[in-house]
DNA sequence: ACCATTCCTATAGAAATACTAGGGAATGGT
DNA sequence: ACCATTCCCTAGTATTTCTATAGGAATGGT
């Protein structure tokens, strides 16, 4: 039960951008070699976050991406979900139709369950929060460096 | 991020033993039947949860499958591991050397917390909480249906 | 000896994932 | 007006994972 590539290189994108947003906006080329992921790749990516209306970009020389929202207002639910859809670990979590067994089925529950406790954790945590817990981490290593 | 039929199927057939091995062992055939599993499919499901020691069987005429513990003995978390591996959303949080930016990346802490909600879950949850539930809701059908 | 049953290995089709390629369109500096 | 820079869009493909299917061997009760 793997997030995929989607989920996370998106998930690291949104926080690049988040990082590198001080001067206006940030290339897409400058975010796939800081993130190590193709431009190719990341296109995909960065088109279904602009679609959910994450970002938002401009065109031609001096162009880039930026944040169309303060990351503290940006969950990680929605940079998950619009890149992966529910994290529903069954489908018939979200539509229990698709499974004629779901009135008596008692692993429904259970899977709900775990749904929950997934959403609990994403929609509790927002880019701003990554933002921080990076700073905390980047200074600590600057100051390693120092002894 | 879905579970895989090997962990949906293995959970149901678990408990399925669970609820019917009261005169002993329990058909391979009669739980493909009731769970509308392929039998061919089920049989490498079943050679996983055996080889997890969860379940034994006697082989022959009379054979089948029962449970090697106490339903409340047995976490959904052993079913599911030994039929998924961790349900970890990204390889990193299990094997930190898979990935060099492991010491400064922020959104492996954020996997990491993902990883230990659904395993909150799943550990917490029994084989014989799944038997108590699905008793009580058949109860309630039961009832139902003498109104 | 017979038969129902579990056990084991190999293979293959289907679906999803993870990219790659290449041309097009807008923008801003010169 | 030109051109480099940048985002935008569609199609195709390689790889992996999932979901089985098939055939036969071993076992044990009758």
């Amino acid at each position: 039960m793997k997030l995929s590539t989607k989920g996370r290189y998106g998930t690291r994108a949104m926080l690049d951008i988040a990082l590198n947003c001080a001067k206006g906006s940030v290339l897409l080329k400058d975010i796939a070699k800081r993130q190590q992921i193709s431009e190719g790749y990341l296109e995909h990516i960065i088109a279904s976050l602009k679609t959910a209306r994450l970002i938002d970009s401009t065109r031609g020389a001096k162009g880039g991406y930026f944040l169309l929202k303060n990351p503290r207002q940006i969950t990680i639910a929605q940079i998950i979900n619009c890149l992966e859809g529910s994290l529903a670990p069954v489908e018939c979590v979200d539509r229990p139709s698709v499974c004629k067994r779901n009135k008596t089925c008692v692993t429904k529950d259970l899977w709900a369950k775990m749904k929950n406790a997934i959403d609990e954790v994403i929609e509790s945590t927002t880019l701003g929060d990554l933002v921080d817990q990076h700073r905390k981490k980047a200074q600590k290593k600057v100051a390693m460096y120092h002894i």
